[in-house]
DNA sequence: AAGGTAATGCAATACTGTTGCATTTATTAT
DNA sequence: ATAATAAATGCAACAGTATTGCATTACCTT
């Protein structure tokens, strides 16, 4: 993903394209796989910690990224591709932990639609944990 | 559920019996439903703060809870019935958050097994957010 | 009932994330 | 291109969540 795309997604999701986010949107896309603040702050230890907080926040809050939930007491996230605008977010795909690398990836399947009697459901999140590709290999 | 069978809750976990384990389960199986760190100390302010973590961490290694996955960024607790015992927990239900009164409820549905090329998965985690019947009824 | 071992309470500390405010930067309109 | 305006940044301070060390107390085995 060239320079100008990048700029293009900021653009789209109605922020202002700054180094900071420029940077950190790079990383995302690069790295391919869920990153949690300490993975910023030790990509990016030039810029200042509250920068790059806001920076997740911000792009969590307008469809750019995408918050993982997970047990391990620190937030991870993963980037939103396609589907999510500032006002429509749609995330039902599966996220795999792995136990060993600690690793966080997006799984490119859709989750099961599922309804519980009495319920409203307005979204749902799955994650599954084992040992990845990798790992199994090493 | 009886104090005989709290307590024997704990032995089976291999757990020492103390006021504050049987207290804090006692308040779990009554209240029936996902707890965080907070209600416990709402509950139990004579306890200190790091007993009742401590208590949370022991249940939870031990097989007595489970840790609830969710982006909230403090942690809840679920109690786990029959499936789990120090060396083998198996949690693959379904949890419930209610968006408007913020309850998490464990659902007493499996979730279905899943299988990915490439990958070992060890366990499944799913949380359903919505509306609750309680809130629904209001 | 006594001894060993684990749990508790207190104080201090670490970690994760947020807020207020002055300054700098990006964007919009001229 | 430039000025006006609105937002992002950096710094300092703070707030909330959770853990560690250690002396004391309680549990449980025999």
């Amino acid at each position: 993903m060239k320079y100008s795309d990048l700029k293009s997604v900021l653009k789209n999701h109605k922020l202002r394209v700054t180094d900071t986010r420029m940077d950190v949107l790079e990383f995302f896309v690069k790295q391919n796989k869920a990153l949690s603040f300490k993975d910023l702050e030790d990509r990016f230890s030039d810029y200042d910690r509250v920068t790059l907080y806001r920076t997740l926040n911000s792009f969590t809050e307008n469809g750019v990224l995408h918050k993982i939930p997970d047990d391990s007491g620190f937030a991870t996230y993963g980037v939103c591709y396609d589907t999510c605008s500032h006002d429509h977010h749609r995330h039902d795909h599966m996220h795999f932990k792995c136990k060993q690398c600690g690793e966080i990836k997006c799984i490119d399947e859709h989750i099961p639609i599922i309804s519980i009697p009495g319920f409203e459901i307005h979204e749902a999140n799955m994650i599954l944990t084992g040992v990845c590709p990798n790992c199994l290999a090493a």
